[in-house]
DNA sequence: AACTGCTTCTGAACCGTTACGGTTCCAGAC
DNA sequence: GTCTGGAACCGTAACGGTTCAGAAGCAGTT
């Protein structure tokens, strides 16, 4: 087996016509629509074809022509190597991926990590459509995305009117585990969030910052968190918050440290992630901290190692969150809503898992009577 | 934020132009080249672009003018399930995708998996050049690719005259091995190997079925051992070799069982991956058997996993491994070549990782004085 | 006055294909 | 002998850009 000879001048569905005698659309039929022509010419064509060293109808041109470029983006501003290791976006990818699968279309990845500023790859991309994964609301590839006269699915956020999108209710999830941590009798707590904004900050995120941040799934969470404290009692602006611009357990453990540290008095700390939460749960461990006992650490998004170490969390069913997005996109289902501008929105089921690292603080009444 | 209102018909660079009164080289010069046009008349363009709800010029009709699609392709003969779910196949795709981020390429996942027979996918992907990984050599999808008149680079196999390669020296790295697993003293072994052709053979494989593997890197790591253990007097026919189609943990485990229950006098294990020797390790612990000192296993590929469970293995970088395949087909090194046609190979190093899994066999006499 | 050089803009030739709406031909029906 | 209908094939017009050689205008130089 080895490479065809390339000719001198590639061999064109037009220069093939001339050789044969025929017309340029009957060339075209004899790959496209076999029925249209005879066997026998159709046989010519694909024999003169191989001589000829024509590779077959140009995919760019056939797409400029039938305006479907039989592929769709995925815009995700991160480096691609998040997207590769940080278990919640690999579900999400693979999901996405086995929409894609389903409907033989080719899913391009987009350079749009947080170094590349330049939006042009956007712009060329040859794509029937977007996929937008956990993007900031202020991403100028966003922007690029929105513009393009082409579908687009936005998964997680931003929330953008007229898009559609999927996700699950994170304000409800949110709502549940603040429940289940009053009720287990907690009013001393401490939050560890992952990145707010596109600006590096590591440490504790203030009142003003929670409220500007471009990451709108982590500000719903924390808003979920303000209200449901703040119906028992807690002041908000009382309680750390704790943000990591980085997804790591290893920030996860740094927080918690910060945290700690800064926060001796928390009895429970309610993490927006999993990852966070195991980081959580090995710096307490370093700690000599009991789990749940002398610390309650709750997480958000069931990925397996959570499973695995008992976590009290949030289940989300991220493959699904990626397939459900792919299939919006792909099958179009909105032919048939009338309003053509109308949106779809997904809402994915989530579940609170009860795991064992939650239970009522040790001493209720410690927080009243104080050090 | 909401998305511009979609116009009667969407605006062209021409009906951009035209309403102008400009030429259409000047509209695309103001979004290509800055510099060939006076300020003020760009401010304008772009002003009545955005009023018309121009989009910027669309991509495909780019791509067919400058034969430049800014992406390439991958081809992966499996479902892409595996491809998120295998740790070497995910450090590929890592490496890969970091490459492409690197020179501002998309990088576009074409849905050819195992029940996919179409191979027309290939045909429309509109992309500069292709990486396929692991592919059998009988493949429909690659002999596609490989017609196409664009640039091709195969990671790991198979070999094909003309094209690009990337990839470890499999018979050296399997040998030195195998040169290990000799020197500690086994001739009696048996060996676990990945699927070795389309069909599926979930058991012993013959000598024939060896011959004819599609699958050349099992292919070339079982010759190695064979050759070895040749020279050593270990007659390869009477050496179990058991196969399994999909590559798991369960299979390994599942194998190793299947092989131990029909040799029982086997004294080591070599497998042809990390995942089967992980399984082979799980199910000597199920049986009892104390590894290494009553059993030796070998893996190969040198995984997170593998490391952590102290597996004697052959580590090969595979991230390096997708990101060298990216670099040969972006950066065009190739254009300094003066001979056309020439191909480049790059072969990647590995390394033998003696771990804990390996040792000499209790009583090497055992097996002269055998049942 | 002619020449040079620079900036700014234009005209026309592609890029390779498919959609659309035909025309031609011929067998069989009437 | 005309009509009908289907199979086979064709010509033209997009599809939406980029690119290159040059034209027009104008200031400065010799």
């Amino acid at each position: 087996m080895s490479r065809p000879i390339r000719t001198r001048r590639q061999a064109t569905l037009a220069s093939l016509a001339a050789e044969l005698g025929v017309s340029r659309t009957t060339v075209s039929n004899a790959y496209n629509r076999p029925d249209q022509l005879s066997p026998e010419l159709r046989r010519r064509v694909l024999e003169t074809a191989r001589q000829l060293g024509y590779p077959g109808p140009d995919p760019v041109a056939r797409s400029l022509r039938t305006r479907k470029a039989g592929a769709v983006g995925l815009l995700l501003t991160e480096n691609l190597s998040y997207a590769f290791r940080d278990p919640v976006a690999l579900g999400v990818l693979e999901g996405i991926a086995l929409a894609c699968e389903d409907s033989g279309t080719g899913l391009q990845l987009l350079p749009a990590g947080p170094g590349n500023e330049d939006v042009s790859t956007v712009h060329k991309a040859g794509v029937d459509g977007f996929i937008v994964y956990s993007v900031p609301d202020d991403d100028p590839h966003l922007s690029g995305v929105l513009q393009r006269p082409v579908p687009t699915v936005i998964i997680d956020q931003p929330l953008i009117d007229g898009v559609d999108r999927v996700g699950p209710d994170d304000a409800a999830a949110m709502t549940a585990m603040a429940n289940h941590v009053v009720e287990l009798g907690h009013r001393s707590i401490g939050i560890l969030c992952m990145r707010l904004s596109q600006d590096r900050n590591d440490g504790p995120a203030s009142m003003l910052r929670q409220h500007q941040a471009h990451y709108h799934t982590q500000r719903t969470r924390l808003d979920a968190l303000a209200t449901t404290f703040g119906n028992v009692g807690v002041e908000w602006s009382t309680v750390p918050v704790i943000e990591r611009f980085d997804h790591t357990v290893a920030d996860g453990a740094t927080a918690a440290a910060e945290l700690l540290d800064a926060n001796p008095e928390v009895t429970a700390l309610i993490c927006t992630s999993d990852i966070l939460a195991l980081g959580a749960l090995e710096e307490a461990h370093r700690r000599g901290l009991r789990v749940p006992a002398d610390l309650t650490i709750t997480g958000f998004d069931g990925i397996a190692d959570a499973q695995r170490a008992g976590l009290t969390t949030v289940h989300q069913p991220v493959q699904d969150k990626g397939h459900a997005a792919g299939s919006l996109l792909l099958n179009p289902i909105r032919k048939t809503s009338t309003v053509p501008g109308s949106t779809q929105v997904i809402t994915l089921d989530t579940e609170l898992k009860i795991g064992t690292t939650s239970a009522q603080p040790r001493t209720t009444e410690q927080h009243w009577f104080g050090p």
